[in-house]
RNA sequence: UGGGGUGUCGCCAAGCGGUAUGGCAACGGGUUUUGAUCCCGUCAUGCGCAGGUUCGAUCCCUGCCACCCCAGCCA
């Protein structure tokens, strides 16, 4: 692959970011030379989101874009929060976005070891020392935003004797809370977290992946630059927020006799409207049962997206649209389902799906005929395998299909009008036959014989064209039409996270008719449903003769915009 | 009366001294057995505001303003 970035551009100059030119330059000027390595840290606390994919496509993407190496390591130094189930997600999350970590896969526990001997090292210094103040004390005198800190009367311990107390903690003879170890900077710096940080604290708890061999474990500000340096990332990338660790990634690399000098490099993070990227939010939602789970196809959550349906082609192109800057912001989630839609359209075979059923009976039509039709699989494609439709007396159209009076405006079946079924005749309603409750439960109507991939003889082309399903070679399914989880938005800026749910995320739907060969596809086959939308046969809940398809995206949809102005 | 950032069309994002670029959205129109797709067209005399430097400034300087992040022994 070329590093000239005035290449490969897709729609928007996708791919170009400010990161990507500030690294070819640092190669042309030779200010950094050999491979470039990045690395994805998450901690393992939680499922991966749409954020993450942004981080992954930008560390995963500049890796291989200068011919470098990206690997993913498993930011783990905090035992309370961390489980296996989310170190496997995150893997399987990854590889299913289409992305190749370099080696095997890291976690900064592994360096744990190596970590505290620079702990013992910055305490030899002179530059780091065991604190004996509480948690609330260190925070009473860290002082404020506007004014400066105090020296803990532990500053001054001798080294020693920090050194001593260290490896008793380690050893686990101090009780969580009563010590900690923490650097020595500078208790009046504007920067908080040079304020004498707490680099090491003491956790009596079993870790996922080291078991009890350790009582003390490394914070993130002492863990992440080491670990960079010992794995010899050249590019250290992370979100906006940790601009201000920065100066102490920095002091803490100059102070230790460490291998390599990685550089911290932000960017701002993706966020989404109508939803929410926190994991802490996304947990809740979670605990509290409001959806079904991490992968519920409601949540912004790689797990969830896959499973409503969406490609790892659509999330790439997604990430490139939006692209990589400083400057935070919101996107339309309108661009990720243009995402999808303009990777589907293509690809996804076509087929028919009546959701909210209303019996159509064709009066000429013998009793007993079945006609079997043929369809594209797809309109621009003529390598998909063709469809095999089986025409009966009485077929199922969408309620909305129908109107018994309508202006010119609606383009469907309305009494004494034709209309064309899709891949079909065309037909005229005559009659219609009405419930107690004034409904209309049958439309009857005559159709055309000579219209099949024809104008009526009269030579007046029907305007519209509507799907349907035969009642009697039909299939039933179950589909699942999602929707925004959140209807405000910023869900997060409402008093109660809940407060800005969306009632409507989620509608069922028991009743529907699909095409024959529909029912037997394989799970995560994708489809669009004519006239209205993409959908996937459930992952986990579909199976072959009990079909269960979600619905992705909707198409575009026009006639709702006319509709909604008043038709 | 702390520190660190960011401000370019409704939303993202390029441009980084030579007269505003792309995507999304929106709005017109054409093709169409999906009101889909596709195609064509419209959409910032102005780049947070005010000054200054310059032949010329979104890009340089100064001063304001707005918004975001930081006071976990979380990451």
């Amino acid at each position: 692959m070329s590093a000239d970035t005035s290449q490969e551009q897709g729609p928007s100059g996708a791919g170009n970011n400010f990161l990507r030119n500030l690294i070819a330059e640092q190669i042309a000027t030779g200010e950094h030379a050999g491979p470039v390595v990045t690395r994805f840290p998450p901690e393992p606390n939680g499922y991966l989101h749409i954020g993450h994919a942004a981080s992954i496509c930008l560390n995963f993407g500049l890796a291989e874009h200068f011919n470098g190496a990206c690997r993913l390591r498993f930011d783990d130094t905090n035992p309370d929060a961390e489980d296996q189930e989310y170190i496997d997600s995150i893997q399987a999350d990854i590889q299913w976005l289409g992305f190749e970590w370099e080696g095997d896969v890291r976690y900064t526990s592994q360096y744990f070891a190596a970590l505290y001997d620079y702990a013992l090292y910055l305490i030899d210094a002179g530059l780091a020392y065991v604190d004996e103040l509480s948690p609330e004390q260190i925070r009473e005198y860290r002082g404020t935003l506007t004014e400066a800190g105090t020296n803990s009367p532990y500053r001054d311990r001798d080294p020693a004797e920090s050194r001593a107390m260290f490896e008793a903690m380690a050893c686990g003879e101090y009780a969580e809370g009563t010590a900690s170890l923490r650097a020595k900077i500078d208790m009046a710096s504007g920067n908080i977290n040079l304020r004498d940080p707490v680099i090491y604290r003491i956790r009596n708890k079993a870790h996922h992946q080291t078991g009890d061999t350790w009582c003390v474990y490394p914070s993130y500000d002492f863990a992440h630059g080491q670990s960079d340096a010992i794995e010899g990332v050249t590019h250290s990338i992370c979100t906006l927020e940790f601009e201000d660790h920065r100066p102490l990634y920095n002091w803490l690399i100059e102070q230790l006799p460490v291998p390599a000098q990685p550089v911290q490099y932000e960017f701002a993070r993706v966020n989404l409207n109508y939803t929410v990227t926190s994991k802490r939010k996304l947990r809740r939602l979670v605990d509290e049962g409001i959806v079904d789970g991490w992968d519920d196809p409601r949540m912004p959550t790689i797990a969830g997206i896959r499973r409503r349906g969406y490609t790892p082609a659509s999330i790439r192109a997604f990430c490139d649209m939006v692209g990589v800057s400083r400057s935070g912001g919101t996107v339309d989630t309108a661009v990720l389902e243009h995402a999808v839609r303009d990777d589907l359209n293509p690809s996804a075979p076509r087929a028919m799906c009546v959701m909210d059923p209303l019996k159509v009976v064709i009066t000429n039509w013998d009793e007993d005929r079945v006609e079997t039709l043929t369809a594209s699989g797809h309109p621009d494609r003529d390598d998909l395998p063709e469809r095999k439709l089986p025409l009966t007396r009485e077929v199922y159209i969408e309620k909305a299909d129908f109107r018994e009076a309508a202006n010119k405006k609606y383009k469907r079946l309305v009494l004494g009008k034709k209309v064309r079924l899709r891949n079909a005749y065309v037909i005229e309603a005559h009659d219609v036959v009405k419930n107690a409750a004034g409904e209309v439960v049958e439309v009857h109507c005559t159709y055309d014989p000579d219209t099949l991939g024809d104008n009526p003889a009269d030579g007046v082309k029907p305007k519209g064209v509507i799907h349907w399903v035969s009642a009697s070679h039909g299939k039933q399914a179950l589909v699942r039409v999602y929707d925004r989880l959140f209807s405000v938005e910023n869900p997060a800026r409402e008093a109660d996270l809940l407060d800005g749910l969306n009632p409507l995320s989620l509608e069922m739907y028991a009743g529907c008719w699909i095409e024959p060969g529909l029912a037997d596809v394989a799970p995560e086959t994708r489809v669009q449903f004519e006239r209205t939308g993409y959908f996937v046969a459930d992952r986990y809940d579909h199976a072959p003769g009990a079909p269960v398809f979600n619905r992705v995206v909707a198409l575009r949809d026009t006639w709702a915009k006319i509709e909604q102005r008043g038709a």
